[in-house]
DNA sequence: TAGTTTCAATACGCATCGTATCGAAACTAA
DNA sequence: TTAGTTTCGATACGATGCGTATTGAAACTA
């Protein structure tokens, strides 16, 4: 994610400052947002200069995109019971966006992506990584035989996480609890779920 | 969505002046995105003073907002086929968002409005707008019978345009042609489409 | 005719991004 | 030890862009 290596002679890079960095980066983005965010804050509470933050990353938006890629993946439990699992994901990922502007964030970054070709190639990695998941579950879930098998594992991924984004950032209705399992028992339905049970 | 009335004395309020303005808005956005959208910018094209436009909109965020809402509805087909009344709006809508940086503005008002809860008042009737059309065609499936009668339809709605939205905004993968009318298929099938030949 | 509001033009304050400069610090290589 | 290189913090600076203020003319009401 950084622009260059620190091979060669001269003073090596500070590991402390870039974490110092990236730190301060998260908790103002939770505090106050992206347009809330400043560089200068960031620079201020990680006791560093701008110069060792430009010297990293280009722009205040790949800054923020750095900070995102260090957030730990969602657990991914795997109970056997795929629509449980997905229940399960689904409402942590909605816990994470409720109690902090993330969610907002992300949307922002979505909407950058439409102009700024060039962020996508740092962009979707760091989606790519929140699909995972979901990916993974329902892989497990076609091994056991739980779905049909030529099931197009990344539309599926977008048939499960889409109605719940969009009610999470546009229609912004309630979500937590019931319409969540509900939204999967049909997405799932649609997808030709198998019942292990019958 | 303009701030004051303008009952009284005094010189009446050009009309004209505020459909320059957001038609230059309009423009600029489509063409620029919101980012490079600039206050100054919009009063050179159309030609009229800053002071014109702040009297009407207290910031760039609710002039934007309000040039939105200028848009055309989406045309809502009713030819009776169900699948095939969403996927001519669905498509429609992701043309426009394929060659304008339309949609990208309103993943930037999306995250906007996670922080600025003022926002929503505006924003809300705005977006809700836009689910109209799918909703009608929805309902007219529920009185033909198409759909189980206790549907809810706010979550058909998220249902139907989730997942497409989603693929738009951060899969970023084709979705053209067949995957919106497969999507389409397994959302529906998910909801309990009773095919009206069967 | 007097009072009121909008108009275009323009200047201004202010915040913020990103760049530039500087001398000190930390490292490599000879 | 010494010369060269890179990063460091501190700080100043230019550029951009939002929103406000001022001013005199224009368009309306009473």
């Amino acid at each position: 994610m950084n622009t260059v290596p620190q091979t060669g002679p001269g003073r090596p890079r500070s590991e402390e400052a870039e974490k110092a960095i990236l730190d301060a980066t998260l908790q103002l983005l939770a505090d106050k947002g992206y347009n809330g965010l400043t560089v200068d804050k960031v620079a201020a509470l990680a006791s560093v200069s701008k110069s060792t933050m430009y010297r990293r990353w280009p722009s205040k938006l790949h800054l923020v995109i750095a900070a995102f890629s260090q957030l730990p993946q969602l657990p991914s439990t795997n109970t056997g019971n795929l629509l449980q699992d997905l229940v399960n994901i689904l409402e942590s990922f909605l816990n994470i966006a409720e109690n902090t502007p993330l969610a907002g964030v992300l949307a922002t970054l979505a909407g950058e992506q439409a102009r700024n070709h060039e962020l996508s190639e740092y962009l979707l990695p760091l989606i790519d990584a929140r699909r995972k998941p979901v990916r993974d579950i329902l892989q497990n879930a076609m091994q056991r035989h739980e779905l049909p098998e030529d099931l197009d594992l990344e539309l599926a991924v977008d048939m499960v996480m889409g109605p719940a984004i969009m009610r999470m950032l546009f229609t912004r209705a309630p979500l937590q609890g019931r319409p969540v399992q509900q939204m999967l028992e049909i997405t799932l339905r649609g997808l030709g779920w198998l019942l292990p049970e019958g």
